[in-house]
DNA sequence: GTCTATAGCCAGATAGAC
DNA sequence: GTCTATCTGGCTATAGAC
């Protein structure tokens, strides 16, 4: 059985790294604060990872690989788009739940420095649209699904199961509801937005 | 005829300021980069708005009292569901064309500090979505809307339309389209997202 | 109102003892 | 590998001349 490696000093770091950067992003997180929510010393940031920039970089790269086989699921799939909708909303869902602030965090940072998803594009494993819009053009013909373009069911998708948490302030304040009210009303979009969609796309 | 405030120094700083906040947040602005921007002495920053803190808040406010308005025509007005989806989605993707990094900024800003809102919410023009949940419920009893929860179907209007500009650099790279490719995508959404919504709606 | 100069602080990074 | 102490630079903010 492999060394648990949370207990680490290395990865101590980069578990409060994560925290605290997801939080506050780049340029509000402080290195005192990692170091203090990691309770070890400032210096010994430096000595695991260098730079605050470097830290920050360990710390995205690795959100952005939590999200990445998530888009995968639904992209590279074998199964039709209807069931591919159902199971990537409800997963989706699940997921962010346990990681509310990684895909504002992506995005933000994203929007900060758009460049650096020119490093995360050539990676193996970088969601890949190809696949998902020729089995839309398929569906279309076969008459399962209306006409519509694969960019823009895509775009749909991501925007009907991302949103909401990315904006959740906002969201919380126009719907005039509470943390415990936002809570539920998410559970219940698992099946609120698969049901919303199949019923926009299908024939 | 008034005299155009751009020209005071006052509005120069306003101005520069709304796109260094807006491009860069609270965090990571640099008053100097502001006071390059309007062409003036740092210290006059302080003299107008005393604080950073402020010259923000000042920024901010002026973003939302722009962002409100479009949201309240979907929310007050007497229109039909559909006839409000078809402007809104219309309308709003115009607007934010327009103002790019504004929907960003807000819902960026707001996570940082999520206790914002409330000073924004009381205030008068505050987006409100009572009469809304009353007409979803009225058009469904009436047989012209499929059973739907307002909430959940403000949070997809909101969602559908907003979304692709909040996180562009994702969804180009997903999508895998330049900066052109993606303009011409969200130009298709002006009636692309109206269409979508109101097949998933309607009976 | 507008400038220059600088105070005062804080953060990231490093040196060096152990 | 881990600590304390400190350097260095950059930032907000202000003092004060004009």
């Amino acid at each position: 059985m492999p060394k648990i490696k949370d207990t680490d000093t290395e990865n101590q770091i980069l578990n409060a790294a994560k925290k605290v950067f997801q939080e506050k992003g780049m340029d509000g997180a402080r290195m005192q604060e990692i170091a203090d929510k990691a309770k070890i010393n400032k210096s010994m940031l430096h000595y695991y990872y260098r730079s605050k920039q470097l830290l920050f970089e360990a710390v995205f790269k690795n959100a952005f690989a939590l999200l990445a086989p998530q888009l995968n699921a639904i992209l590279n799939d074998d199964s039709s788009i209807e069931e591919k909708v159902i199971s990537f909303t409800n997963n989706y869902i699940s997921f962010v739940v346990k990681h509310p602030y990684l895909p504002s965090f992506i995005i933000q940072e994203l929007n900060r420095n758009p460049k650096f998803i020119l490093k995360l594009k050539d990676q193996k494993g970088f969601p890949n649209i190809e696949k998902f819009k020729k089995q839309v053009v398929l569906e279309i013909e076969q008459g399962i699904l209306k006409p519509i373009k694969g960019e823009q069911l895509f775009i749909n998708i991501l925007a009907l199961n991302i949103f909401p948490f990315v904006a959740s302030p906002l969201v919380k304040a126009f719907v005039n509801i509470n943390d415990t009210e936002f809570k539920q009303l998410m559970v219940d979009r698992k099946t609120e937005v698969a049901n919303f969609i199949i019923n926009a796309i299908k024939v």
